[in-house]
DNA sequence: TCTAAAAAGACAATTTTTATCTTTTTATTG
DNA sequence: CAATAAAAAGATAAAAATTGTCTTTTTAGA
C-alpha cells in the first residue's frame, strides 16, 4: 500500500539527474534515460508530462533536449510526484466526499485527511536542489 | 498515488462496525457486510485474514460469527490496514534496499523513509475505539 | 532539403484489484 | 446421529491499472 509506481520512481530519477547537471546544459532524453536506468520510451512519456506543466523545458530538433523549467531549489518533490502520479490521495473520499455517503459521520475520513497532509508536508519540504546537491 | 484499495476500505468499515457493537456480541458476517455495504464474499476473505492474526475471533456453526480479538482501544488503525494491505511502503527500496543499486548515495531514499514513519505514526495513533465511539 | 530530436497517439503484455462460486471444515441442535 | 448453520479454504474470472513498445507527426537546426 501507498507504493510509488515505477513511473513515479523513474520520474524522480530523471528530473533529479537533470537538476544535477550544470545550469543550462541541454540533456538528451536518451542520455538521461541511460544515466538513470529507465526505459527511454517510458521516460519520454514522463518528460512530456513534465514539459506540459513547465517543470522542464524542452527543445526539439538538432541540439534539442531538456533543461529544468525553474531553479532546482524552486521545484519540490511534491510537484514532481504529483505531476506524474496525480494528487496524494490516501482514500478517495478525501478528494471526492460524495463518493461515500458515510462521510457525514465517519471518523476515519479525517484520519486520511491527516495522512494526506503529513505526506504532502514531507514531500513539499524537499527540493530538487536538496536531492541533487553534492 | 498512495491510495487505499477497496479491500482496505472495506476492512476498516467492517472491523469498525464490529468495534461499535456491544462488547461480546457475536456478529454474522452477512450482517456486517450488509451494514457496511460491502460484498459479503469479499468481506469474508478480509475477515479470514483478520482472524489469522487474531484481530478478530471467529466461531463456526450455529450461533457463530465474529467478535473483536482484543479490546477496541488495543487495536490500532495501522494494524488493521497492514493486516490486509501489507506494510506501508512508499517506495520499494524502503523495505528492500537491495532492490536498487543507487540506494548507497540516493538522497530520495531517506525521504521515503520519513514518509513511511509519518504515515505509520498517524495510523498508529488511532484506535478502533476512537473510530467507533459515539 | 536532410537530419535530429521531442510530441503524440495507438497498441499490448503483465500485474493487481475486485470480486464470485464451490467445496470443505467445524459447531450446534433436535 | 442427522440436519443445519456458519466460517474457512480454494479455484476461477472480469475489470482495471501498470508498464511498457512502436509508429507517426511535429518542430527545429544545419
Ligand atoms: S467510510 Fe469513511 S473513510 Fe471510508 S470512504 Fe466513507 S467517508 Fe471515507
Ligand atoms: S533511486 Fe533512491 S529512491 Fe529510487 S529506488 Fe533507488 S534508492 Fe530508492
Amino acid at each position: 500500500m501507498m507504493e510509488l509506481t515505477r513511473k513515479g520512481e523513474y520520474a524522480i530519477r530523471g528530473i533529479v539527474y537533470l537538476a544535477a547537471q550544470p545550469e543550462d546544459r541541454v540533456c538528451l532524453l536518451s542520455d538521461i534515460a541511460a544515466a538513470v536506468d529507465v526505459p527511454p520510451t517510458f521516460l519520454a512519456k514522463i518528460f512530456q508530462q513534465f514539459s506540459k506543466i513547465g517543470l522542464v523545458k524542452s527543445y526539439r530538433g538538432t541540439g534539442g533536449g531538456f533543461v529544468l523549467g525553474r531553479a532546482s531549489d524552486k521545484i519540490t518533490l511534491l510537484e514532481v510526484v504529483e505531476a506524474v502520479e496525480g494528487q496524494i490521495i490516501p482514500n478517495r473520499c478525501v478528494v471526492t466526499p460524495s463518493e461515500c455517503s458515510r462521510d457525514v459521520f465517519c471518523k476515519v475520513h479525517p484520519v486520511w485527511k491527516r495522512v494526506q497532509i503529513q505526506v504532502r508536508d514531507v514531500l513539499e519540504g524537499v527540493t530538487l536542489k536538496d536531492l541533487s546537491g553534492a
